[in-house]
RNA sequence: AGCACAUAUCGA
DNA sequence: TCGATATGTGCT
């Protein structure tokens, strides 16, 4: 092999479930969250623990994979691991903000687990308090554990897929092309229909549709 | 301002 | 796989 690549792109590797296990863990699960930036849609997180006997072939950071990968490495995932998911909806995202709204699917997500995890490895730099066992924020968690990243392909093809239902329900913002994301075509859309059902009305341009069309009315 | 997370779009 | 552009919130 080319052992001389200009940049070596090191893939999620099982390092930080070793070290977990070495300290006395039993059940190491990763944790990630996907969702947390667009204007509409839910937070869907993922816990997943896996089998590391059977750690699916090709597990890698969810950015990295197509949308293909990412559904063939999803059916391998819920075949060999445990796996928990949660979805917080923009209801529960005005209440809390949508960070704790993360944080509140996460625990959730870790606590609704089939299997007791002893250990957490959560993405990002922040943990949920109150967890029920040891956890660490890993930054760029998703390439750098394999657990972390199955739940991120997990939760990834989740929320596609809840995209698509949205996208069924009120076609006029075109969800399953954007995501729900800022794009040019969401905008335009909102600020003509206004906000839909689905829309997270403590973001600011929700709010601000909001207003146009109050002011329109 | 820095950091983090989440993406989307286009191009090669 | 790599760039470049862009949007969102929240903590320090």
């Amino acid at each position: 092999m080319p052992s001389d690549s200009p940049v070596i792109i090191s893939k999620p590797t099982l390092k930080f479930e070793r070290a977990a296990i070495k300290r006395g863990a039993k059940f190491v699960c990763g944790v990630d969250e996907v969702g947390r930036g667009p204007l509409a849609g839910p937070v869907v997180v993922s816990a997943v623990i896996l089998n590391h006997r059977k750690v699916p072939e090709g597990l890698n950071d969810s950015k990295v994979l197509t949308a293909a990968q990412r559904e063939a490495l999803y059916e391998k995932i819920m075949a060999s691991a445990i796996v928990s998911i949660v979805v917080a909806p923009p209801t529960i995202i005005a209440q809390l903000n949508i960070l704790q709204a993360s944080l509140w699917a996460m625990r959730k997500a870790v606590l609704g687990l089939q299997v007791k995890a002893d250990h957490i490895l959560v993405d990002g730099n922040k943990l949920p308090k109150d967890l029920p066992c040891p956890g660490e924020a890993i930054v760029g968690g998703d390439g750098r554990s394999v657990s972390i990243a199955a739940a991120s392909i997990v939760a990834k093809v989740t929320r596609d897929r809840m995209c698509l239902i949205m996208d069924c329900e009120e076609p006029q913002f075109g969800f399953s092309s954007h995501k729900g994301y800022a794009a040019p075509q969401h905008l335009e859309a909102l600020t003509t229909h206004g906000p839909g059902r689905h829309h997270r009305m403590d973001f600011a341009p929700c709010i601000q549709a909001q207003r146009m069309k109050t002011i329109a009315a």
